[in-house]
DNA sequence: TACAACTATTCAATCGATTGATTAATTTTG
DNA sequence: CAAAATTAATCAATCGATTGAATAGTTGTA
């Protein structure tokens, strides 16, 4: 017999809506015939529609930090620190492309100012430890000096610009970003394009 | 005397709005009263809300791809088209990041399917241009062989990350993006380090 | 065990406010 | 005067939220 959770209903319900049709375009109504419950029980819950909104941003944000400070701390080269990090942000953010849609959304917005400090503080905090991972690499030579936050961004843009528009790698092609071969395929790619520019622009030139 | 153009007036604090909150976001009577104009106005003008929208879209799309084109097919060596393609790009959406967030935002919205294709279009045109300039360089033995649409995606992807989330870049500085010169600064360095990223990942390994 | 007290969950109905849009009347302009 | 521009007033629809009541489940008590 099925357990019947509303509460687990509604946030998958909303988190769906959200995603597809943004937070100001999701009434809670849609929210409440989607997932089956009364209207009310939204607002039981989690107290109102942000409510709803922040209970699935922290559900997802949370253990972001730790998984990247487990990896700076392994015992690995400076490379394959910054080569396992972008793997994982990677595979992560890929996996779950409409999430990081709404996220990036909602958060541009300067509406909902206590969701946005915190996802901010969140995102804050990975982008220091991923900074400090290539300060070391630079300091102990086995890096190029570069600008370091634009390399950031290029890294963070490139995974973010494919999740949200997969289209401008497949347009043309077979590929669809809906099946579920095809997105590893385009992941795996992804790594791959990753992991290259960043080993051959970080690597030092010695013959110069 | 003030020449009075109410229709420009609506089209100005509706972009803003947009900008600011978001389509859902922003009510109509916002737009009239930020533009003193009539509620009725958006409506005898423009149809309706979304035609407003769609206004703003058309003007600020138009023009994107005749200077993409035009550099092209300058008499230019193929990296050096890169380069220029680039800096106009990245100088483009940094002079204006709000109407590119509100692009981005709006766009990921499976709504306002019309607009969503109109833009695709136009966006998925200026990516042709940009992936036969690095195919030609390719083939013409400039650059080495790389997975150019990924490549593509690393370009754009640090731009719009770079404008949409500048902190990333100024965070424990005292660079602020909403200062003319700092911004200035940012936009610099932002095409310094891709021309950079890309002279270092194009140029072909003479030694091996 | 049995019955009362209590808590958590669910519901239909409805709140006042706001939404995008339209109307009909008025003013401005040429 | 006639057309274009502008206005206040109003429309039905929907918004997020709340209400008070009903139900189900748990706990306390004797």
């Amino acid at each position: 017999m099925e357990k019947a959770d509303k509460k687990a209903d509604i946030l998958e319900a909303a988190e769906r809506l959200f995603t597809e049709l943004g937070y100001e375009g999701t009434s809670t109504r849609q929210i409440a015939k989607e997932s089956g419950a009364n209207m009310s029980m939204i607002n039981y819950y989690f107290g109102s529609k942000e409510g709803v909104f922040m209970e699935i941003m922290s559900k997802r944000i949370f253990g972001f930090n730790e998984q990247l400070l487990s990896i700076s701390q392994d015992k690995l080269s400076h490379m394959e620190k910054l080569l396992k990090v972008v793997e994982n942000y990677a595979t992560r953010i890929l996996c779950n492309p409409g999430l990081h849609k709404m996220m990036h959304r909602e958060l541009t917005l300067s509406q909902r100012p206590e969701m946005f400090l915190k996802v901010k503080n969140s995102m804050a905090n990975n982008l220091v430890v991923i900074e400090n991972i290539i300060d070391e690499g630079i300091e102990a030579g086995d890096f190029r000096p570069v600008d370091v936050r634009m390399l950031i961004a290029t890294v963070m843009g490139t995974i973010s610009n494919v999740a949200i528009s997969p289209a401008k790698i497949t347009y043309g092609t077979t590929l669809d970003i809906n099946i579920e071969e095809d997105k590893a395929l385009i992941i795996e790619r992804l790594i791959a394009h990753l992991k290259d520019l960043l080993t051959v622009y970080l690597t030092p030139n010695n013959d110069k």
